[in-house]
RNA sequence: UGGGGUAUCGCCAAGCGGUAAGGCCUCGGUUUCUGGUGCCGAUAUUCGGGGGUUCGAAUCCCUCUACCCCAUCCA
């Protein structure tokens, strides 16, 4: 079980209520609807659903959500089934279907029909969207809301059995149209469809709509946690509005919503990944660019790479755009314990060793020395071989490694060969290298003596297999792609006539492979075949010889991060009203309150009022002042001033207890807390807790003592010079003291200590 | 513009009043018959900005700013 040391916030919600009790199990699901292929961000939600449910020994349901006839495809389910199964997870029983719930959504919806909170409305489409309103103003309601309960019925009835052309009518839940979230505004529920459903065939002509369909299909499947992506939050009211109004029997699932996966360099919206298929820019949903999963599957890509990647990337809240730095490494980081390692020659030059004859068969493992895997292979080598032509030059820049004129190079799992002749065509292109080997410097047995600075990947001329070699690059040339006027036309790079090692063909060790030196490659499951293998570039190996040599072709990129200090437009404060004004002209006057303080106090009725309360108690204006604007405000920013648990009273005797110095302002917000959750006086949780405080030097002084004890590194760290490491004391003094020293004599004393 | 969200290193991301985790990328060094891997090390005096509360603030309060979502009979 991958239980990384931090949890995100969906697996803390998760722990939370099976530990409530509120579930007694965590049921979980994946609802596609199933009018696309599935791409890495779905990969990302079946690993966050299928994932919890594996840690939390629960279950998780495959669901297609197929309440849109028009869009849905049978080939789209088999699609999101392979890939959940390719991927390694399995749904609890059967795949779920939303469209099988159908005839009992219907019956929900007559359920609210009946009890007055749903009603069939007749406006046209373009009138709904006019009633609807704006952002910024409210809506109005169609006059068919009037309608009697039997009408509702009898129309939805006749909506069900088909007597209306689509858009004809359409049923609405009745909530309210003026509120501020517009998808509260009477939502529709169902809508009219004569249309043939893959699954459903043509029973149906009313269709339900999303925000009805779901909420009661998790309910249905006794779905504990509804986890949905960031743009459905608007959509959770109607989530609980629909489960709470039908009396349902509990318990019912909650939504949470996390944010959708994007990476940069390609596109996940189903828009746009459909016009790059339709018009041919890829080859198809399984094009190995493609970011969907069929495309990475095709590509190479193994599924433990593709879940590491997205436990690496976490689960949260904000927006991000995730580097597609961190999913190659994900699979280099999978492959490189895996796969056999063997040579291929992507752009071969000739290299004629001219003393040596015959032939001989070279032993060479599969697997490096880091790489606790057994297998090796024959490689043949004779007289004529071909070389990488860029691992050959006459003119080396600074630091190049392989093979010059001057500089001997070995050929992995052979021998060292040295440039003796260069030969060229009318051109000046070179066609060939005449070399000569030294005999005693065959691989594991080297007597030879001659250092050389690399080792580079050959083939046998003579029995070499000719394979093709596909060569993927980013499919977009911009970061964030718009469109397809984005995409980078160099995308795909076909050699169709690539040199490889017999062994790789003839004994297929394996379907993935590290080509030394170039990447990690992979026998495509369509294309290859015995005449012509085809290989897939999965990913190339770091290469840190090519950024250094690409970094120094750039300009001399000296500029470090320019570190201008982020400015901030500083926008228009509201100006106060007269008697906010008048307010704060009396607190920071006569009260003496920082301005600040003042301020909050004096824009806000219902602290302000509470103040003046709290003053009318106990003469302390600035402390009390303090708490309000701090503590007080943080319940009063989600409660009504009635509903609150604590009096101003009380708050005043809190304050008493500061001022005198009875306990110090830490333990005042434990305090704090504690009366906010119980209302209970101030005096009382001190005495119950006993949270007098501690400023008797004599009884802090053992255990500063101790604390300084027991962290030396920190009393070093302290005295080089880490001053912040104060803190750290004090904290661990008032630890121990279960928050009761005052802080400030541990201030001192510490600071005394360790001087 | 009303509502709902989100801001912590180049990219992800922990952190919930007491020493700013971790991963990717990058940069050094080392090992290496892969310029791969491994190993070792470096990289946020600071958490969108400004104030305030506190002995102590990324965390609490106020305020400003930026970005995302919502006005499909899509999901």
């Amino acid at each position: 079980m991958i239980m990384s040391e931090h949890k995100d916030f969906l697996r803390t919600i998760v722990e939370e209520d099976l530990k409530s009790g509120k579930y007694q199990e965590v049921h979980t699901r994946f609802p596609p609807e199933p009018n696309g292929f599935p791409h890495i961000g779905h990969a990302k939600s079946i690993a966050i659903n299928f994932g919890i449910a594996r840690d939390y020994h629960g279950r998780c349901n495959l669901r297609m959500d197929d309440t849109n006839p028009t869009t849905e495809d049978t080939r789209y389910v088999e699609a999101l089934k392979d890939a959940v199964q390719w991927l390694g997870f399995e749904w609890d029983n059967s795949v779920r279907y939303t469209s099988d719930y159908f005839p009992k959504l219907y019956d929900y919806a007559v359920e609210l029909i009946k009890m007055g909170k749903a009603y069939v409305d007749s406006l046209t489409e373009e009138e709904i969207r006019e009633y609807r309103g704006t952002v910024t103003e409210p809506g109005r309601r169609s006059k068919y809301a009037e309608r009697s309960v039997e009408e509702n019925l009898d129309l939805f009835e006749r909506m069900k059995k088909g007597e209306f052309k689509d858009g004809e009518h359409v049923l609405r839940a009745k909530i309210d149209m003026s509120a501020a979230n517009m998808k509260m505004r009477d939502p529709l529920l169902y809508r009219i469809r004569h249309a043939h459903h893959y699954r459903a065939g043509d029973e149906w002509h009313v269709y339900p709509m999303y925000d009805f369909a779901h909420c009661l299909s998790d309910y249905i499947e006794g779905i504990t946690h509804s986890i949905c992506t960031l743009e459905f939050e608007n959509n959770r009211d109607i989530y609980d509005w629909v489960l709470d109004e039908l009396n349902l029997t509990p318990p019912r699932p909650y939504q949470h919503e996390f944010a959708r996966l994007s990476i940069n360099y390609t596109v996940m919206s189903k828009r746009l990944l459909l016009e790059l298929v339709n018009k041919g820019r890829v080859s198809g949903w399984d094009d190995p660019r493609l970011p969907t999963i069929a495309g990475y599957r095709r590509r190479g890509y193994t599924p433990e790479s593709i879940l590491n990647f997205c436990d690496s990337i976490g689960v949260a809240k904000a927006n991000s755009t995730v580097d597609v730095a961190q999913l190659e490494f994900a699979i280099r980081n999978d492959l490189n314990t895996k796969v056999p390692r063997v040579m291929c020659v992507l752009d071969p030059l000739k290299v004629t060793i001219e003393n040596y004859e015959g032939a001989e068969e070279l032993d060479g493992p599969y697997y490096p020395d880091d790489v606790p895997k057994e297998g090796s292979r024959k490689i043949p080598f004779s007289k004529e071989i071909y070389i990488e032509r860029d691992d050959f030059t006459e003119n080396p820049p600074k630091g190049y490694y392989r093979l010059t004129p001057e500089q001997p190079v070995r050929l992995r799992h052979a021998y060292i060969i040295t440039c003796k002749e260069v030969i060229r065509d009318a051109d000046g292109k070179i066609t060939e290298i005449k070399a000569e080997y030294h005999p005693g410097s065959k691989s594991g047995l080297d007597t030879s003596g001659i250092k050389v600075k690399s080792a580079i990947q050959w083939v046998d001329a003579a029995t070499a297999k000719r394979v093709e070699v596909r060569l993927y690059d980013r499919l977009f040339k911009d970061e964030a792609p718009e469109g397809l006027e984005d995409i980078n036309p160099d995308s795909l790079k076909v050699i169709k006539d690539a040199l490889i090692e017999p062994a790789v063909i003839a004994d297929k060790p394996d379907e993935r492979f590290q080509f030394e030196r170039q990447g990690y490659f992979y026998a495509d499951p369509v294309d290859y075949t015995d005449e012509v293998p085809v290989f897939n570039k999965i990913v190339g190996l770091k290469d840190s010889w090519s950024k250094k040599t690409k970094a120094s072709e750039k300009a001399p990129r000296s500029e470090r991060k320019p570190q201008v200090k982020k400015v901030q437009v500083e926008g228009e404060v509201t100006p106060m009203s007269e008697s906010e004004q008048a307010r704060f002209d009396r607190y920071t006057g006569e009260r003496k309150l920082n301005s600040e303080v003042a301020n909050t106090l004096a824009r806000d009725e219902k602290l302000s009022a509470f103040y003046e309360e709290a003053l009318a108690v106990l003469e302390s204006p600035v402390t009390l002042a303090n708490i309000v604007a701090n503590e007080v405000a943080r319940e009063l920013k989600e409660k009504q001033a009635d509903a609150l648990k604590f009096t101003a009273k009380q708050i005043a005797e809190l304050v008493k207890m500061i001022d005198d110095e009875t306990i110090s302002s830490k333990i005042a917000k434990q305090v704090f807390e504690e009366m906010a959750q119980t209302g209970e006086n101030p005096a009382e949780i001190v005495e119950a807790k006993g949270l007098v405080q501690i400023s008797d030097p004599a009884l802090i002084l053992p255990i500063i003592d101790e604390v300084i004890a027991n962290n030396p590194d920190n009393v070093a760290k302290f005295k080089a010079g880490n001053t912040k490491l104060l803190g750290f004391f004090v904290g661990q003094v008032l630890k121990t003291t279960g928050g009761k020293a005052n802080p400030q004599v541990v201030n001192e004393l510490v600071a005394e200590k360790l001087k």
